[in-house]
DNA sequence: CTGAAAGCGCTAACAA
DNA sequence: TTGTTAGCGCTTTCAG
C-alpha cells in the first residue's frame, strides 16, 4: 500500500504541482465548464441554485478550495496584511497582535508578519521591499516608527498603511493612537491632586511620537497646577534604559522625585524592581509609579500598578475598519483617530488624601 | 499637479491592475525579452553579465520588483509559512514567534499568522482550511494542541508541519521539543536535595504533551528519590485557574505543600502572585516554587523565579531547519527532536543546605 | 444562466 | 545565452 493517496485516492487531481484539486477537476467530475466552477466559488457571481449544489457536492467530494493566490492574481487582492512591528517584548503588542489576528480573520483577511527592530533605514527600506513583493493588500505599523521616506514609498505604493499606536502628524499616514497627550496629562494632575509634589518622568522613546507625546503631556498637565517635572530621562521604551534612568534619579545622586511616570507599563515594571529591590525604597510609601498602557501584568498583584490605559480592542477594531475601508476604497480622505483611555488607579500610587 | 506619480512617472507602467511595474515593462524599457528579465530575477537561471546588468538598470529606475504571487503560482511554492499559535499571554510564545519571524526571514521565507484558541476541532478545522488556501509551503505549530483528525488532514495535503513545543508521539508529525520529562525530572531531584518534603504539583493543561509530561517528569523525579506528589490539580496553562488550584491545595483544607512545581512559568507567576498577596506566605521561607520554561518575567527581581529553561533560541532554529529541509524534500523520515534545557536556581527555592 | 476564451505576472521548456 | 511559447489556477468579459 502506497504511503499515500486519501479516501477517494488522487486519480482525480491534475498533474498540478500543488497536489490539490483544482476548478478544472470540480468542473470534470461535476459535468460543468471550468468557468462554472469559478462562479460557485466567487462571491458575487451568479450561477442557479442547481449549478451550485452540482458544484459543492463534487468539490466536497475531491477536496477541492480555491487557490487563494491564484485568484489574488487576477482580483488584484490578496487578502493578506502585512502587520510590521519591531518587538514583541511588550505585552502590550503580542496582546495587539492577537486582536489584529483574530479580527482580520473574521474579516476574511490574514496577517503577514514582518518584524523590523526600530534601526536603520536600510533594514526598513528591505522589509518594506519584502512585504511589497507579496502584494498584500495594506499594511498595519505597530510599534515601528518608519521614517518619513520610507512611509512615502508605500505611499506611492498605492497600498492603504495605517500606523497603530503611532503618528506622523497630519501630513502623515492615516494613524489610530490613543490621546497620548491628554492621557499623560491626566496622570500629571492626578499625581498633583494626589499629593506628590516632585514628579520626574522616565519617558517613551523620544525617537517615536508616542514617547514624545506622553512627555509633552505630563509636563503639560504638571504646568497647569503651577509645577515642573523635577527629572525627566529617555528611557527608550527598553528594560535597561529604563532601569538606568531610574538610577540615576532615585540614587543618592538623583533629583529624589516623590513620583516617577513612567513612559510604558514595561519600563514600569522595570522602574518597580529597580526601586524595591535595589534602591529598597517603598511603593508607594516611598515613591509612587505610573505607567502607561495597562497590559494584563499591570494588575498583577505583584505589580498592581496605576496606569493610563489604553483602549486596545477599540483601538484594534478602529484599524482593521478603517484599513478595510481604505483597501476598498483607496482614495478615502486621511484621518487621524485618537481614541480616549482611561486611568486605573492601582497600588503604586497612594490614595487622593490619603496623606 | 496630481497626487500622485512618482518621479519617474506612471507612464511606463502596464494597465495591470497592482500598480505595479511588471516584468514586461522592465523588458520593454530594457529592449529584451520579458523571459531574460525573468531569469534574471530569477535564482539558478542563467544570464550574462551584460543582460543583467542592462535588466537590473531597467528595473531599478522604474522600482520593478517580482511578483511573489505569480512566481508561486508556477514554481508552487509561495516561500509563506504558516503559524497556528493558540495564544500569545505566555511570553514564550511572543517570544518564540519574534525568533521564528526572524529566523524565517533570513531563510526568504515569511510567516502568516494563524490564531486559533485551543478548543473545538471544528474552529481549528476552519483554520486549517484557510492556511491550505493560501498555499503555505509549511506549517508549525506552537501551543496548539491539533487533533490527530487535524495533524491527519495537513499530512494528506503533502504540505510539511512541523509541532513546536507539542508532540504527538511517534507517529505523529515531527516536532521540536525540550525534554520535559527529564526537565521536570530534575525538577524534582532538585526539590528532594534542597530538603523539601512535601512537593505539590500545578500541572500543564492535560490535553497537552507537555502538560502530560512534566506531570510525568516530577513524578518520576520523586519517585527515584522514594517520594511521591502530596498534591497535583491541572493549571491549564491559565492564570485563573492556576490561581485557584494554588488556594486550593495551599489555603486552610489544602494538602500544604513546602514546594510547588508548576507547569510553566506563566501559571507560576499566577501562584506567587496568590501565596504572597492572598495567602501571605512568604517564598521561599514558607514555600518554594519552580516554574518551566525561563520566559524573561522569570528573571525579573520581583519574581525571580527558579525555574527549568527551555532551549528557545535552539529549539526555534531546529524547527525552521528541520520545516525547510522538509520542504525541500517532503519525504525525509519523521524526527523526533528533543533539545535539552537546563535548571536556573533563582530566588524562589532556598539554597541546598541552608535549612 | 452557462460555456468559451482571454489573460493576471510569472517561470520553464524548448528552439534558435 | 536568448527569445518564443506554453501554461500555473483562477476570474471575467463576451457570446450564446
Amino acid at each position: 500500500m502506497p504511503s499515500f493517496g486519501g479516501p477517494q485516492g488522487r486519480s482525480e487531481r491534475a498533474k498540478g504541482r500543488t497536489g490539490r484539486a483544482t476548478s478544472l477537476d470540480v468542473a470534470r467530475r461535476a459535468g460543468v465548464s471550468q468557468s462554472a466552477v469559478s462562479r460557485v466559488f466567487t462571491e458575487g457571481a451568479s450561477a442557479s441554485a442547481a449549478m451550485s449544489k452540482r458544484v459543492q457536492k463534487a468539490a466536497k467530494e475531491i477536496g477541492y478550495r480555491p487557490n487563494v493566490l491564484a485568484r489574488s492574481l487576477i482580483t488584484g487582492r490578496s487578502r493578506m496584511v502585512a502587520l510590521v512591528v519591531a518587538y514583541l517584548d511588550n505585552q502590550f503588542y503580542p496582546d495587539a497582535l492577537e486582536r489584529f489576528s483574530k479580527a482580520f480573520q473574521e474579516k476574511g483577511y490574514h496577517i503577514l508578519v514582518f518584524l523590523t527592530p526600530n534601526g536603520t533605514d536600510q533594514q526598513a527600506q528591505a522589509v518594506v521591499d519584502e512585504l511589497l513583493d507579496y502584494q498584500v493588500d495594506g499594511i498595519v505599523t505597530a510599534s515601528v516608527s518608519l521614517s518619513e521616506n520610507l512611509t512615502r514609498r508605500c505611499r506611492e505604493s498605492g497600498i492603504p498603511m495605517l500606523l497603530f499606536n503611532r503618528n506622523q502628524g497630519e501630513e502623515g499616514p492615516p494613524s489610530v493612537t490613543s490621546d497620548n497627550v491628554d492621557g499623560a496629562r491626566k496622570v500629571g494632575k492626578f499625581l498633583v491632586q494626589a499629593g506628590y509634589r516632585r514628579i520626574a518622568h522616565v519617558s517613551g522613546w523620544q525617537g517615536s511620537s508616542t514617547g514624545r507625546e506622553r512627555e509633552r503631556g505630563i509636563r503639560q498637565g504638571l504646568a497647569e497646577c503651577g509645577m515642573q517635572l523635577v527629572g525627566c530621562l529617555d528611557g527608550m521604551y527598553d528594560r535597561q534604559t529604563a532601569m538606568q534612568a531610574t538610577r540615576r534619579m532615585c540614587g543618592p545622586d538623583g533629583c529624589k522625585p516623590d513620583a516617577l511616570f513612567v513612559g510604558n507599563d514595561h519600563m514600569a515594571f522595570a522602574v518597580l524592581d529597580v526601586l524595591r529591590h535595589e534602591l529598597s525604597l517603598r511603593v508607594p510609601e516611598d515613591i509612587a509609579v505610573v505607567g502607561y498602557d495597562d497590559v494584563q501584568a499591570a494588575s498583577w498583584p505583584s505589580y498592581d500598578l496605576t496606569t493610563f490605559s489604553q483602549p486596545v480592542e477599540r483601538m484594534v477594531e478602529t484599524t482593521v475598519g478603517e484599513l478595510i475601508k481604505r483597501i476598498k476604497d483607496p482614495d478615502l480622505p486621511r484621518r487621524q483617530v485618537r481614541l480616549v483611555g482611561e486611568l486605573k488607579v492601582r497600588g503604586t500610587t497612594r490614595r487622593v488624601g490619603e496623606a
